[in-house]
DNA sequence: CAATTCATGTGAAATTTTTAACAAAAAACG
DNA sequence: CGTTTTTTGTTAAAAATTTCACATGAATTG
């Protein structure tokens, strides 16, 4: 019953995020217990989508009730696996690196930022939000002693596959890159690509398309 | 032939945004022709799959040869709809709205920000990269003035509604909601959610899965 | 304590999306 | 100038995902 090693869809694991998301805010409202349904509709999907979302899990409702609220959460973070401490590097110190750095959601939510990368000898030694940048060349070296399991790259796009090759390198199996360029990395390495543009795209052709369809 | 009315997957459209992102950096190598294997490779997605994308807005490619790299950017733009400027405006003036209005790459991108709100007194008036801060109260107002086509909400996720409603109210058709809280449009309105936690849940949860099946 | 209500969990049906296969068209070559 | 090569555009098959429909089980009510 919990070994369900079925392929689980993408999508799932992306709605299961945004299950979090609106449970953690129903759970500030005082919210205890919520339904499928109604969960449903403040997600925008199908209450059937979520029963099966989370039968790839376990069971966590209650028939005739719905679903604790509280117990629910925990159980979705325990599924995704983020219900512990994950130790995280940033790679290239610009202005998005300096933010994610000085960002302290992070931290509340489980994600360390144990490092501080960049090749830029000018960035070198300078402490940011209380660590120090260090070269990336020392990457592996640097994680074999703190340990990192998320790279984050916030490199020009030109320099994401170097930044990719030093994390892959030291042993990283997880990376988020905000950089606008595709990476190469081994199978068992895990890419999440981070781009608001490609929201903006997709904004600007859906009004384009709502405007002509008037 | 170039009224293909059926429904375009959203899908295709995420994909079409990495289509544009792959040939810019193709462009920026000097590449003038890209077969649809290649691109296809590049993207890590099947080649059939990019040739049925393009399929749904036109013919772009030449048959044994390929497609023309700065063409299909032109084609893949214009059939997006952002091969024009688009008038957008930030609503919540904190760490990241800031970090938003700075960032010079929307405007590069079609993307000009001209307006900036805000519910808090204090930062009503404070000029921010240029822009005077306006009471978010005075949005309508504002924006038939302007003209906004694109809100982008960085507010707080209990604000991130009203800002919602302000915007509707303006006329307002496309949202980008980056406060990490679902929110109600009507459906003549386009919502896209940024959050990157979403992705660095995503990349735990394989990291965690990869790790377990080794 | 049987009957009723309610909302979950799930197997089957419907839909959508992806992949494969191939015909069509453009260029290259002898 | 026909033949071969190449790669697109498109139709058909396969796979995956979503939705429906209902049986199941927990709580509540008379």
């Amino acid at each position: 019953m919990s070994l369900k090693s079925q392929h689980i869809p993408r999508a799932t694991i992306q709605r299961m995020a945004v299950y979090i998301q609106v449970l953690e805010s129903l759970q500030r409202d005082g919210k205890d217990v919520i339904s499928s349904e109604l969960l449903a509709k403040t997600c925008s999907v199908n209450p059937s989508q979520i029963r099966k979302d989370l039968a790839y899990f376990g069971e966590f409702g209650v028939r005739g009730v719905g679903y604790y609220v509280q117990d629910l959460i925990t159980s979705i973070k325990q599924a995704l696996g983020v219900d512990r401490v994950w130790k995280t590097a940033v790679v290239g110190i610009g202005n998005l690196g300096r933010a994610l750095l000085n960002h302290r959601e992070f931290k509340l939510r489980g994600f360390h930022i144990v490092g501080a990368f960049d090749c830029d000898p000018f960035k070198i030694g300078e402490i940011v939000s209380g660590l120090e940048v260090i070269c990336s060349r020392r990457l592996k070296e640097k994680a074999e002693e703190i340990g990192i399991e998320i790279g984050i790259i916030t490199t020009p796009p030109e320099r994401a596959q170097r930044a990719t090759n030093y994390l892959v390198d030291a042993g990283v199996k997880g990376i988020i890159n905000f950089a606008p360029a595709r990476i190469n990395v081994p199978d068992d390495v895990t890419v999440e690509y981070v781009d608001f543009f490609h929201h903006l795209y997709a904004v600007a052709f859906n009004v384009t398309l709502n405007a002509e369809s008037e």
